[in-house]
DNA sequence: CGAAAGGCTCTTTTT
DNA sequence: GAGCCTTTCG
């Protein structure tokens, strides 16, 4: 087939474009993925390029999941010999090729969020720092972002800057010296050490230079220093690297992402073709224009001439609720009206959020009108406690040096070996300078013959470690021969931790989560023991959530800002648009947190195709406390005639709004109804034991009445309906005595 | 040693 | 509201 047909001519600039720099500036809904996987299809059907010398860096697993079927439609079997994943995949599978060259043994375990905050907390406290002084996340960040920098600990330390970086350099160390101890890497090791590497061994550089003809990596915006090292690093022979973003969608900064890096990407190949993606296909005009108006108040930023030939469709409605549980619950019921109609099905409707606690109560009322929908994150499968439990037992026979894994499991099942031994365990391994495990392989090579070490260990306490540490021997032993199932169903087994689930708390469920891993383990099966124990930690470790969005089934979609980059959907809901959420409050004294805030919205806007809905609450508990809030100064860069106009005007702004409120809510045959806002004062002021009627309440008595802002928070029993929370001045209240 | 209860803090986003 | 930590009691 024609690789370049169906393409735009822009479009087809970018695949043709094979040899040099290439900067693609793609626009939202502009058809990159497209452009990138027909590139791809074009340098192995066209150019002849082996499959083999072509790395294409994806942002997640799922998008390289993806492209890799795209291919297979284009190119059929050759796909697969592409190297083909996320930088940290690519880095772990250098690593563990080549990582011997600096000293990192192919065995080592790559530690997620959790394990490293573990060990972050370990090491402070080692060496004294109070952690309510010092927060172990604040830390753990420094070092993060030390690490995206290519400082060593060494490096930091002559940085010097502040007080607080003082501390985190003596963190630092420690946490390093820790890691390599455990043989453990943890995220951002898998990219600076892999750079490392490189810098070390020019040889080991250059046969992977030589390997990769072409590099591709997509969402370029959002790769940080390190990342993008790496890539100078690979293309340095050749010099043919393309990358593909769009600084309006650059959200990622907090995890050190620079947006400057498409700027360094121009100054270092100055000879760069430069290719602008401009047209969207993906939404309709009002959508787009929606967008183009958030985003073109940002400052810091190039204009863009995005436009589109779709129809101008549907106007976008901004919708205001009175709580956080009336919001989620006219989104499901918004949600069924179109389905109802025919409007749209389950699965082409989104809702998007920007934190994952928002996520709760917009689930209880899905599950509450038994609406089907699938939350992106949710616990995360790899975070439950079960699952993390096996897979630290499964780590700890594939590495006994991890320690945060020992740590994890030593008394889980509990054996009696408590928190007063375990300190004993860790003060003894420092003092002789070894890990926890190699001095329980001390303590358990020797039992009670008399050159046994000394060891501040009660004679029981020393026993029962022991014990312990001669099951995981066993095991170790038997993985070098058994199969991967097999290993999986003996840990489980022999360790007591399927009795230990069955007798505690959701026992049923959580042995379903470890079927469910088992489940992942057979995919790994047919590598063979040992390979297969290592590839199997290996998937876990770098698995994120959208990796398991599943878009075959027909649900709605309950997904974050963050996660939503890259998806489309006909109809999206972006709810809590509100000051302090959207853009939150965190970036407030920040401006270029701020304007991330605004790509933000401009990413989740720009998902949609047909239908656009912006939702706040009126009131919203944050924190355990419910506060009035005020609407997202994002809505106010919204001209008027974009947004459809059944709701009332909120003074002194262009902002239309449309407030759905339960009570007031019309019969289902009568069209919207828009509310009329009771200015306050018309009402005698009520007080408590006053009787009220409510027009969906009925009868009730006042319990309190409390001033906020310029309005009265009134507090009723109702008769049928129990105690509810109104403001007085929407809340449609009759006095009746 | 371990379970349970109480008290504290702090909340963004994730490979 | 939740998760973490500390304290307390058995």
């Amino acid at each position: 087939m024609d690789v370049l047909a169906e393409l735009n001519p822009a479009q087809r600039e970018a695949v043709e474009a094979i040899s040099g720099p290439v900067l693609i500036l793609a626009g939202p809904g502009s058809g990159k993925t497209r452009v990138i996987t027909h590139r791809v299809a074009y340098l192995i059907t066209v150019c002849g390029v082996s499959p083999l010398r072509i790395m294409a860096v994806t942002f997640t697993n799922k998008a390289a999941r993806e492209m890799a079927e795209r291919l297979f439609n284009l190119v059929s079997g050759s796909a697969e010999q592409l190297t083909l994943g996320t930088f940290h995949a690519i880095c772990a599978r250098i690593l563990r090729q080549d990582g011997r060259a600096l000293s990192i043994d192919p065995r080592y375990v790559i530690y997620d969020a959790d394990d490293q905050q573990r060990l972050l907390k370990r090491a402070m406290q080692e060496i004294g720092i109070d952690p309510k002084q010092y927060a172990p996340p604040a830390v753990g960040a420094a070092i993060s972002w030390a690490k995206s920098h290519m400082l060593a600990p060494a490096d930091y330390v002559r940085r010097g800057r502040s007080y607080f970086e003082e501390i985190v350099s003596r963190c630092y160390e420690r946490y390093q010296q820790l890691l390599t101890e455990s043989n453990a890497l943890d995220f951002d090791d898998l990219l600076m050490k892999t750079v490392q590497l490189f810098q070390k061994s020019p040889d080991i550089l250059s046969r992977y230079q030589s390997r990769y003809l072409h590099i591709l990596v997509d969402e370029f915006q959002d790769t940080n220093l390190v990342q993008y090292e790496l890539v100078k690093q690979l293309a340095a022979g050749h010099r043919n690297i393309c990358v593909v973003g769009d600084p309006d969608q650059s959200i990622y900064s907090w995890r050190s992402a620079d947006l400057r890096n498409i700027l360094s990407f121009e100054s270092d190949y100055p000879d760069a073709k430069i290719v602008l993606l401009e047209q969207n296909y993906r939404s309709t005009k009002t959508i787009l224009d929606t967008a183009s108006s958030v985003i073109s108040a940002n400052a810091q930023r190039k204009p863009k001439n995005l436009w589109t030939d779709n129809e101008a469709g549907e106007l976008a409605r901004v919708v205001e609720t009175y709580t956080e549980q009336e919001e989620a619950q006219f989104v499901v019921s918004e949600i069924e009206r179109l389905v109802d109609v025919g409007e749209a099905r389950l699965g082409d409707c989104s809702v998007m959020y920007r934190t994952n606690a928002q996520s709760r109560v917009i689930e209880e009322a899905f599950i509450r009108y038994g609406v089907p929908y699938k939350l992106v994150a949710g616990t995360r499968f790899y975070e439950r406690r079960e699952v993390k439990d096996v897979i630290a037992y499964l780590r700890l026979v594939h590495n006994p040096q991890d320690t945060v894994s020992l740590m994890r499991i030593v008394n889980v099942p509990g054996r009696g070996i408590g928190q007063q031994t375990l300190a004993r365990l860790s003060e003894w391994a420092r003092s002789l300078g070894i890990a926890p495990s190699e001095a329980l392989r001390l303590l358990a090579g020797s039992p009670e013959s008399d050159n046994a070490p000394e060891h501040p260990f009660s004679p029981r306490a020393a026993r029962l470690l022991a014990d312990f540490w001669t099951m995981v021997g066993d095991l170790m032993a038997r993985s070098r021969e058994m199969d991967l199932i097999a290993l999986f169903d003996t840990v489980v087994e022999s360790t007591g931790y399927r009795d230990y689930l069955a007798s505690g708390e959701g026992g049923e469920e959580r042995w379903e989560n470890i079927l469910e891993l088992r489940g992942v383990a057979q995919e790994y099966r047919h590598l063979g023991p040992s390979e297969g124990l290592a590839a199997l930690l290996e998937g876990v470790a770098l698995v994120s959530d959208v990796d398991s969005l599943d878009e075959t089934t027909d649900r709605v979609t309950l997904i974050t800002l963050h996660q939503a980059k890259g998806l489309e959907f006909p109809v999206v809901f972006i709810v809590g648009m509100e000051e302090r959420l959207l853009p939150h409050i965190r970036s407030f004294d920040d401006p270029a947190q701020m304007e991330e805030e605004r790509r933000l919205c401009y990413v989740g806007i720009t998902r949609a195709k047909r239908r656009l809905y912006l939702v706040y609450s009126f009131r919203r508990t944050l924190m355990g406390s419910s506060t009035l809030t005020r609407p997202s100064r994002f809505l106010e860069d919204i001209p008027r005639h974009l947004i459809s106009t059944p709701g009332w005007w909120q003074e002194g702004t262009d902002r239309v709004t449309e407030a759905v409120y339960s009570w007031n809510r019309p019969p289902s045959d009568a069209p919207d109804r828009p509310r009329e806002p009771v200015v306050p004062g018309e009402l005698p002021h009520l007080k408590a034991g006053d009787h009220v009627r409510h027009t969906q309440f009925g009868e009730g008595v006042v319990v309190s009445c409390k001033e906020v802002r310029d309005d009265s928070e009134v507090t009723v029993a109702f008769v049928d309906q129990g105690v509810k929370r109104l403001l007085l001045s929407y809340a449609g209240l009759t006095k009746t005595s």
